[in-house]
Parts: C-alpha cells; structure tokens; sequence
DNA sequence: GATGAATGAGTATTCATTCAT
DNA sequence: GATGAATGAATACTCATTCAT
C-alpha cells in the first residue's frame, strides 16, 4: 500500500520532530495525532503502542545515517576523511535541531540517549575498519582500536550535541583524535574547515 | 527548625534515591511521601514543586562532590592524582549504585544529564587549575587547557556512566588523557590500579 | 472520618445500584462519579481500582446479609421458619430490583455470580447448622447434610433471580424441600403464604 | 454458497470457543478475525454485530443439543435414562471444557446463562413429555411435572457447571430427583454408575 | 464477495497540586 | 507546621463498526 507507507512515515517524521523537541514522555500520543489530522485509531492501527513509535524513530534515523554513511565508505575519500565522513553521517539530527534552534536541552534527553547507544554499538565496528586501513596504509599507529574509536564517539558525539564549539574546542578535539589513533599532527586538521567553514555540512531531511 | 531541617533533608535523599533507581517522570510524589511517611500537604511545604525537589537534589549532589574535591585539592597528593581524584569525589553516585546493581539505565537519564552539566560547569575550572599546576611543575604540557580537561570529563564521565570497562578501555583512556594534556607516558599509569584494584573492574557487557 | 466514610458508602450505594442495573462491565466509573458528584481522582482516592469497588459492593451485600441472618438465628422462630428466614435474609437485592423492575437480566450476571459464590460458600453451613437442630428435634430426617442444603439453595437462588414463580412452582419448591431433608408433608407449607401473600417480606435498604 | 456456509460455520465456531475461554466481553472481534485468518469486513459481512454472533453461537449450540436429544428420545432406553440422556444432550460443551480444563469461571458466565435460560425453555417440554411417559407406565408419580421438570434443570446445570461433584453430593442429587418426581428408590440409582464411572468424576474442590 | 484502512467515542487510571482544617 | 481529602486535566490504549475499493 504506497498511501499506508507514507501516511506511517508522516507519523515517524512528527513524532521525530516531536520528540526531539519536546522529548518523549512530554509528547502526548494526543499531539502526534493533532498534528497528522488522523484519529487515534489510526495511530494505533500503525503502531501498537508509544514506546513502538520511539523504536520505529530511532531505527528511522539510523537506518538513514548507515545508508549515508555507505556512500562515504564507497567514495574517494581519504581515510581521514571518511572517519569524519561517517561520524557527520549519523549527526544531521543535530544539524537539524541547531538550525531551528528548537532543541530543548533536557527533554530529549531519551532519544538522544537511545540513538547514542545504537550508534555507538553500530558505527564502532565501522570506523575500526577503517582505522585499520589508515593503519595498513602507514597513517595511524595504535592498538585497542575499538576502544580508541569508541571514546572518539564519545566525545564527538558530545560536542555535536551541544551544537556549538569553539575554535579552542576545535584544536584540542582534533588534537586528541590525532593522538589517540596516532596519526601525525595535520592530519585531521582539515575537520577545522569542515567546521568553522559552513556550521556542519547539510544536505539531509526527506 | 531542626526537625524541619532534618525532614527536608531526608526528604532530599530518598528522592535521589528514587530517582536514580526510577528515574525522574517514573517516580510519584505519592511514592515519597509513603517511603517518608508524611502527608501530601507536608511535601508542598517543603518543596514547591516535584521540579524543585529535583533541582535541589542535583544542587546536593553537586554541593558533596564539591566538598570532596575541596578535601581533594587541599591534600598532599601529586598533580596527576588530585585531578583523578577530583574526578572520582563526583562520582560516588556511581559507585553506590554500581554497588547496589539498581542502576536502571533508561530511566534515570533525566538527572545523570542535569548532573552532568552542572558536574562540566563546576568540575572544568577546578581541574583547569590543577593542570595549570601540573604545567607549572613540567609534568605536563598543553594549551585549551578548558577545553581539553572538558574533554576528558565528557570521556570519564560516559565510562563512569556504564560503571564497567575492559583493560584494553582503561588502557586507551589512559593514554588518551596523559597525550590530552602532555604528560609523559606512565605518568597517569596509576589509574589502572585504581579501577582494577577497587570494586568497579567487570567484564565488560556491551 | 465521618465524612470520608459517608462518602465511601454513598459510592458503594451507587455502584451497587449501576452494577445491578446495568451489569459490572457496562457501568463505567465515568457513571459512577457523575452520579456521585465527584472528581476522578475522588474516585481513586477511595477505590484503587473499578474491580476494587465490585469487591466492596458484594462484602457489604454479604455483610448486609450475614447480620439479617444473625437476627434470624437468635429469634424465637420454629426451625423451618429459620431456614427460610436465612435464605431470605441474603435476598433483599432481588427483593429491592423486582419492585424496580429494572433488572436487566443479561447483565448483571456477573455480579449475581459474584454473591451467589460466596452465598453458597457463607450460607450453607449456616443451614446445615440449622437443618442438626431440626433433625435432633425429630423434624427432619436425612444424612448428606451439606450437600442436600446446598441444591436447595441453588434452586431458591435461581427461583428468587427470576423473582416471579407461579403457583405450581412454589408447591413444587416446597415439596422438594420438605422430601430433601425428610421433612413431613405440610412442614415447609408457611412459605406459600409468605411468598404469595406478599411478593416476599420486605424491610431492608440502606 | 458451499464456502460461505463453512466459513460461517467457522466463524461460530472459534467464537464459540473463545466467548467459552475468555468470555463474551474479553473477547474482541480482532481476536476472531486473527484466529479465522479473515478481514475485518469479512466478519461484518457475515454478522451485522458481535452481539449477532453471540445468539447464533447460542443457537448452534442449542441445534446441536436438540439433535442429541432426538436422537434419545427415539432411542430404546428406559424412561429414567432418556431424562439423563436428554440433560446430558445439552451438555457436551461441560464436557469437553472441563476435559480441556480451560473453562474460566468468571468470564464465561453471560455464554452459560444465555445457553441456560434457552435450555430451560427448550428442554423443559422435552423431559415434560418423557416424565408423563414414565407416568403411564406407572414408573413415577408426581404433578406440576413442568416445575418439577425445571427445578430438576436447574439443579443439575448448576452441578454440571462445576463440573465436579463429591459422591454425597450425587446421592443427594438422585435422592432428590427420584422424591421429585416421585419415583421409587433406586430408578435413577444408575446416573450414580455414569458419572463416578465415566469421566467427569473428580475429587471435590469447595 | 472480500478487504483492511480509518474512525472516534469510550475506558480505566495517574498524578501534581490545592486548600480547608 | 502538618494533614489528607479532593481535584480534574491528561494519559495511553481499546474496539465495534463503517466504507471506499
């Protein structure tokens, strides 16, 4: 049914709004609905319940930031490149939420934390492989090194949070990812441009 | 009032306490009352609201913390051990719960986010200072001193969080702080035997 | 609390009144406190439950009936007189609904079911008690005592729900009564009177 | 149409099954539908209402009951055992549930007595008749046989109900009837035989 | 005949908060 | 200071029924 699969994406993409601006126990079944112009029947005739909706969500968004990240790791890129590549992948969320300025702190603090905790279980695996290859080709020089990517994630998925970030920030952030993974000084240096340059690069939504 | 005091004080505790194990939304006034053994309207004498009660929870938490990181900097221990220390005199939250195997993730995000922020707020100047000493002593060697201590709380805090970490997680965040802000190498070496000497080593779950 | 306490009986009048008349499952609590005058929460703050209310109703439909059957047991009545003066006195329900004419068969079921469980779990020994005595003053004669008294009260409950019986019918109950406890012909023969006389003994209501 | 006679049938059939499992009330037209692998205007398109098929599952049962019976009464049995024969006509649907130990007291109760009620209207001029027959050969002795004839019903749905029943309570049921209907001691001895010998013979729970 | 998407009034229950005593 | 009865808006969820295809 194409008219059942947009309709049940319209319902994913406002609870995602929704959630992420009110956060999740704040959003009422009651305001999706308002919002989509269906009665509450229908809400429940695609999702069984609230708590399914959150998980439809999360798997949404990162079903989207693997399929980008994909293409990263098919392209041209530099090593260097692609780490950044694939942790921007699974961040346009943030570019979103910082442009409408709409991100109340400490309501979304739900979703943020179960799109956190996917990401990190699935994007470590990805970044080690290439990690790996930086290694094979001479760039990077360390051991432990899904737990090296995992603290990368951390952090970045911190500072992303905030959307916001020095340039004092900036250097001590690629400063650390440098050392961390052993790669020589300058080599993620470029992030700086990436960053300052144009405020997160965008290209995401529907 | 002494008695009022103490009934306030009480009242904060087995907040926190519920709070951690249920998480903020999950937990009734109802609930505190009834552990408390007090009247409704005795909760809204105390405290304005179930907001309040929250906020001055997290303002207790953060009011021990900095007491024992005030004991912390007035100690005889060397720079790289006071900013461990500082570190940890946050974290016994952790530990008791860690201990106590309560610690429910998914609910009580809520307040580890609002402790978090006040913990990056009040913590990142403290441990600026002592890094400033370590400088000054040769141990270490770093600029974006702010910004780099921020970093390391951000990693330590999200480590401390899951209350569980491999060697080979101890190892990276080892050698990730001690390159973060120019110590040599060994220089925090110590750490790892206080976390797999202490009560927090376990296999890791994830 | 006086107050408190004129209130729960009020809501157990009126559940008691809704659940006969309309039956357990189709009375909504939203009925209940729109007749009682009262808030939700009100509700909840006496009753945790709507099945909490049931139970209520049919402990104080019983309780009702046990100290109706208490006076019946310490009168000056004959022995057969006392048997249906303790069948009786745990039928004012049916009593009251035969004269409002709104009982409305289907549905309240339940609730019949309910009270006749612990009718025939509470009453029977009670009779059998009262059927020893008959037997040790010569009046009856029979073993299986229990048991016989307890298909007794199954057919009066069941005569009693429809609240109408012909007269063929009561000569028939009567006669089967009297042959199940090896009573003499014309022992039981009083109850005629009492039930064509008057549409049975009235008295009872809050 | 062949196919939606059996589908109908069907349908009745699981209905039958569930309102007899889990009640008229606890059982959703989703369940049926699920269960029968049909659509929701399927149903409709069968049943104008799921009240409709409650009475037609009523009816079922009662045709197929009717059936038995006819079968007894054109059978060589004895006039005592045709009025067992008869009872038992209409209640196969104890006998399988109590074999198949899923028969939930409290839900099932609407199903029970609306299939009551039109038992006793239907069967009592059935046993009527048969009682008369016994009359003429001089076997019983008794007036107002339909009343009789009721109460007896009444009493053995009651027993059959329960499904289980204590010996005293089976020497107490055939004294009652043979005295009913004025047979002598020992016509209807053999229903003892019947049921401690077949299947339904438990150890009493009350 | 058959489908299943859509409906929306209805359900029981929760809970932070108020206020007269 | 302390009580707890009372509130009522809000919540997630159900389900018999309809109807365009």
């Amino acid at each position: 049914m194409k008219k059942g699969a947009r309709r049940k994406s319209e319902l994913l993409h406002i609870a995602y709004t929704r959630f992420l601006e009110n956060g999740y126990e704040q959003t009422s079944v009651d305001e999706i609905i308002n919002e989509a112009q269906i009665a509450k029947g229908t809400f429940y005739h695609y999702f069984q319940s609230k708590e399914q909706i959150l998980e439809q969500v999360v798997e949404m968004v990162m079903q989207k930031g693997l399929e980008r990240a994909d293409n990263v790791l098919g392209s041209a890129l530099s090593v260097p490149e692609k780490i950044i590549g694939v942790i921007l992948a699974f961040r346009p969320m943030e570019a979103e939420l910082v442009i409408q300025n709409t991100l109340n702190q400490p309501e979304n603090v739900l979703l943020h934390d179960r799109v956190n905790k996917k990401l990190i279980c699935d994007v470590v695996p990805l970044l080690a492989e290439i990690v790996r290859e930086g290694i094979r080709q001479g760039l990077f020089d360390c051991e432990q090194i899904e737990e090296r990517v995992k603290l990368i994630l951390i952090m970045s998925s911190r500072l992303f949070d905030n959307g916001v970030f020095s340039e004092n920030e900036t250097i001590a952030f690629i400063d650390m990812v440098e050392k961390t993974i052993g790669a020589k000084t300058g080599t993620m240096e470029f992030i700086k441009k990436l960053i300052s340059g144009g405020q997160i690069d965008e290209e995401n939504k529907g």
